[in-house]
DNA sequence: GCCATATTCAACCAAACGGTTGACGATCCC
DNA sequence: GGGATCGTCAACCGTTTGGTTGAATATGGC
């Protein structure tokens, strides 16, 4: 397994996995604090942020007794370009994207 | 293992499952063809299809004797937008793109 | 009908996975 | 120093995974 794909994708593929990332989306967390939703131990929420340290989707910072962990999303981004070499499902909002771009240069052409 | 990203995540998080989707990229396949650049059994190829079929990231059609494997790309759709919940790391090339709408554009001034 | 081809099934195996528990090492604070 | 908190380590457990092999099931062609 030294694909770095094969660790995202397989990082992703868990549940608990994809759900403690979205709770880093909104702010760093502490090992402690990731755990505390979950049912499970804190163990084995521990060897969960490993697999995200190591897939590079986290990383980890231990400042005094506490581990801060860090959302690394530029780690999908191998992910996301491989998959669009299968097609470009509207990645982005192209309408929007489009109506964007064109009022930009519709200022531009002031 | 129900949530369809489960199973989207879990198949493509293998090297040999990531070959075959580009494989069938150029062309549909049977079986055998698939197999055939491979050092591994025809049964273990077999089951990877199996795999991504239940993933919904191919579908297979027995036609005579034979199974012809079909690349069904939409189905990493809901994987890339999940992803892109965590920031949009350029997921087209997006200043190849805006060239292109600039130029769309102005040949609309035209 | 018979043989070859295409594919899956079933049983097995070793390794990895996701979880548990209990002990352990740091660190903070009084 | 002592006690509480934070986190990992180590051993264990059952299940899943990725592979094998050999037999079984279609199907096609002579």
């Amino acid at each position: 397994m030294s694909d770095p794909l094969d660790l995202v994708f397989s990082a992703l593929s868990d549940p608990t996995r994809r759900a403690i990332l979205a709770m880093l989306l909104e702010d760093d967390m502490a090992v402690t604090d990731v755990a505390e939703p979950y049912a499970m131990s804190l163990a084995a929420i521990s060897k969960h942020l490993t697999l995200l340290a190591e897939a590079g989707l986290i990383t980890q910072e231990k400042r005094g007794r506490v581990k801060w962990c860090k959302l690394e999303p530029d780690a999908m981004r191998t992910a996301t370009v491989w998959m669009q070499g299968f097609g470009q499902f509207d990645p982005v909002d192209l309408e929007g994207l489009e109506r964007f771009l064109e009022q930009e240069l519709a200022e531009d052409l002031d």
